[in-house]
Order: structure tokens, then C-alpha cells, then sequence
DNA sequence: TCAAAAGTGTTAGCGGTACACCCATGG
DNA sequence: CCATGGGTGTACCGCTAACACTTTTGA
């Protein structure tokens, strides 16, 4: 009975990414200038439609590509937006993804060529649609998330520093860390591996290099090492 | 540029709901006899498609209407399954829903019509297309929720007693807990009235019903009393 | 009177949190 | 030599988890 299929709507399945990044400054997200109608040179989720012959997660890795040159990265489907009227134009769905990516591997032409910036976390500009809710999902999902899991390393480069992290922390919690018992912490979650290294370019003294041990992260979590990573609080 | 939108392909929506339900011999999940081809007559979770005028909460509502006659039940978006041959027949996205329901109260007669039946959840049947995945992270969204928010009380009927609520929850948990502990831990959170009415169906000497305060809970979290349902141990 | 489920308190150990001082070095 | 950020240890408190007996009453 295909007319069973035959007889309901088509629609524009849309797919819009938060993209993070971070600095010593905080947490960043990439928007950029909305190069069509409606809402055109307003600012933006990057965001394209659902093709026919690809998957989801397919689409949204093509469409963090478009605009970054990044392959492989963090990337966690967030929400279905699907109110009638989120798009003036035609009916559409959008599947938010959310992408963590190190602010530092992009491609900057590509960036140019779609008119994106960096925004801070806590000074975005007024977005376009519904995009404004997508970003505020995708801080809670992050939060929680990084209570939970190792992501926090995918918005760092391979060598970081612990004062790094730790601001990293306090900018997806929005809130301030003792530093004693953020190191505790953080260690004895034993995945983490010191260098010799030390970063000199933000103090005298030097913090030294970690990096994260992504093979013992593993071995842990299919040991059964249940909660490896734990909760941080909020 | 309205032509940007018009280049795009567009896709049937789908929506599906897992539907649970509970009785003292644990969770249950309401499935029906798929009444098209393909794949008819085998186990389905019930779902229908996403009309052009309503948007995904409205489709999922009138979904689970349709099925169970029930309005204003606990009904939570879980995530949109969209690999490219999940549907065998045509390209579709389908966004999953999971519904908590007192299960007495539905329709009888609707059950009927569409050939639906109460599975317990650890003995379901084969089904169709991704459904196995959907029911997978609807238990565990159910389990997430349960210890962060007071959702239980959803699929309990209106007075319940304490070994119910701890049926209910080892069933969600899979995992037995201890009678006085959860008591005290339930009972802390301060958002349960004791009746005077006892249950005596399964004991001699009955037990107290309880019933949940809403009101109170609301009370709670808008007075910022954040974390009043603690997660309980998995 | 006894079987079967309901109800009740205490304790020990662990983990979270608060807290203050020394270290290394470049300017 | 001093200013700046990096690095370290301890003590207390509260919560979690472990644990066993009494109560009620219908059969």
C-alpha cells in the first residue's frame, strides 16, 4: 500500500550547527551572515537542508565542513525545531546540531567567504528564527554533557594547560573553581598525561602541558568504570 | 531569493512514539500491529506523519491521541532517526517521542482498533525499521529524567504507596534499592502528601497511599530550589 | 498463630568543599 | 627584588549506603 506514504507532505527538513569554540577569554560561537532572503545579512546558525540520499549526521558533518574546512569533529544532534511558523517563508523542520571544535583549526578563507565571526558566548547578536532557542539548548546540553564526559578536550588544542582547562570549566558552568580541588579532581580522573612542557607565554613561572589520553578514557569506560567523569558542580 | 528554498528536496516527517506505561510487574511499552505494507502486520511503535499545518508537538499529540484517546500526557521530543534507508519505501526522517501514561486510563475500544498491546519492557517483541534503537534511548532519556525530575508520578495513577513508587523506580533503574533509604530519599524531597486511605489489595496490613503535590514542586523549583529530586544510585 | 508485606533509625566511611601559603621566574 | 600566575595539602561536614527488627492483620 505505497498510497499510504503517497498521500502525506513532503517538507524542508533544515539542519542548523551552534558551533563552539573557546579562548583564554571564553566560550565563542560562529555565526555568520545570512547571504539569502528573508533575513538577508542578518546574522545566523549555519544551517542548510537535508538532502535526499544523505543522513542526517551526514549533513550536518557536510554542512560544518562547508563552513569550516573541519572533518571529524564533535558533533551531537541537539533538537528537532519544528514550530509552523519558525520559517516565514515555507514549512520547515530544522535538527539542530550542536559542534565543538579548537578555535584555532579552521579554515579562515572559508570563514571569510561565508561573512563569520567569533561572537563571545555572553554578547551574541540578535539572531535570526527560532536560532536564538537552538543556541540556549545546545549551552545546557554542553553543560551537561561536560559534567558527564570528556568533551571539554575537543574545544582545547592537544596540549593545554590546567589553568586552561579550569577557565574552560568555569565558562561552560559560568562560574568560579577552586583551583585545589578543580586539579583533584580533574586527575583523579587519571586520563590526563603531563608533559615536560611547560606553556610560558601567560606567566613567568609556566604551567606545564597535559594531554588527554583518549585510549585510557576508553579502556576505562569498557572496563565498566562507570563515571569516570564526574559530575561538576554547578 | 525564494528559489534558494526551491532547489531543496523535500522529505516526508515521520513521528513515532514510545509509549510507556507501568503496573506492579514493571515498565510496559504500548505497541500496535502496523496495518500497511511494508512490514504489515509486525510490531510497530505507533506513528504517523507530519502534516504541513502542525508542528512537531501538535503531530505527536495527536498521535498519541489518536492511539489512546489520552490529551495532556507527559510527552517529551527524544531525538530524530534519520539514516537514509531506515524506511525501505521512501526517504524518511522520523522524529521519536516518548509518552509517559497512567495505564489504566486509555481507550480500550482505539487499543483494539489498532491492535495494540502492553509489552513488559523486557520482553518485546521484534520490530520494525529503527524502532529497537528508539525504544534503547527512550529508557535511557526515561532513566536521565526519573532522577532529575519527578516524572515518575506520570505513569503512577493518582494515590500510589511507597512500595509502588519503588517498584516503579527499580523497574526504571533496573536495579533493586533499599526500602528505607528510598524512603527517606523520596520523602526529603518534600513533595508528597500521606493520605489517611490505605492500599490493602496486597498486604495484610496495607499501606499508605501517598499523592504528589505539584503545586508544591512548582513552588520549589520557581523559588530557585534547584537539584529537589536527587539523582538516585544506578 | 503465623505468614507476608509495611514501616522505622543508626552508624560508619567517603567524597565534596572550604581554605592559605609557597614556588618559580621575568622584568 | 618583587609582582604575577602556578602549584600544593588538610580538616570538617554532610550525605550515602549498609544494615535488622517490629508492626499489622487476614487467613
Amino acid at each position: 500500500m505505497q498510497s499510504y506514504y503517497e498521500e502525506h507532505d513532503r517538507i524542508l527538513v533544515a539542519l542548523d550547527c551552534i558551533i563552539f569554540g573557546f579562548d583564554r577569554n571564553g566560550l565563542k560561537l560562529l555565526l555568520i551572515k545570512r547571504d539569502f532572503e528573508p533575513e538577508k545579512s542578518n546574522w545566523s546558525l549555519m544551517g542548510g537542508f537535508l538532502k535526499r540520499d544523505e543522513s542526517l549526521d551526514e549533513a550536518a558533518d557536510r554542512i560544518l565542513y562547508t563552513l569550516t574546512g573541519l572533518e571529524d569533529v564533535y558533533l551531537e544532534q541537539l533538537y528537532g525545531f519544528g514550530e509552523v511558523d519558525r520559517d516565514p517563508v515555507e514549512r520547515t523542520v530544522s535538527i539542530a546540531y550542536y559542534a565543538l571544535i579548537n578555535i584555532r583549526e579552521h579554515d579562515r578563507e572559508l570563514l571569510e567567504k561565508y561573512g563569520a565571526r567569533w561572537f563571545p558566548i555572553n554578547e551574541l547578536p540578535d539572531l535570526i528564527f527560532d536560532h536564538p532557542q537552538m543556541v540556549e539548548a545546545a549551552k545546557s546540553r554542553l553543560r551537561y554533557r561536560a559534567s558527564h564526559e570528556p568533551v571539554g578536550f575537543e574545544l582545547l588544542p592537544e596540549k593545554f594547560t590546567m589553568p586552561e582547562l579550569q577557565i574552560l570549566y568555569e565558562a561552560i558552568y559560568e562560574t568560579k573553581l577552586d583551583k585545589r580541588n578543580f586539579r583533584r579532581r580533574i586527575l583523579s580522573m587519571d586520563v590526563l598525561e603531563k608533559t615536560d612542557e611547560k606553556q610560558k607565554k601567560y606567566s613567568k613561572k609556566g604551567a606545564y602541558f597535559y594531554t588527554f589520553n583518549q585510549e585510557k578514557y576508553r579502556a576505562k569506560i569498557n572496563n565498566g568504570d562507570s563515571l569516570v567523569f564526574k559530575p561538576i558542580k554547578l
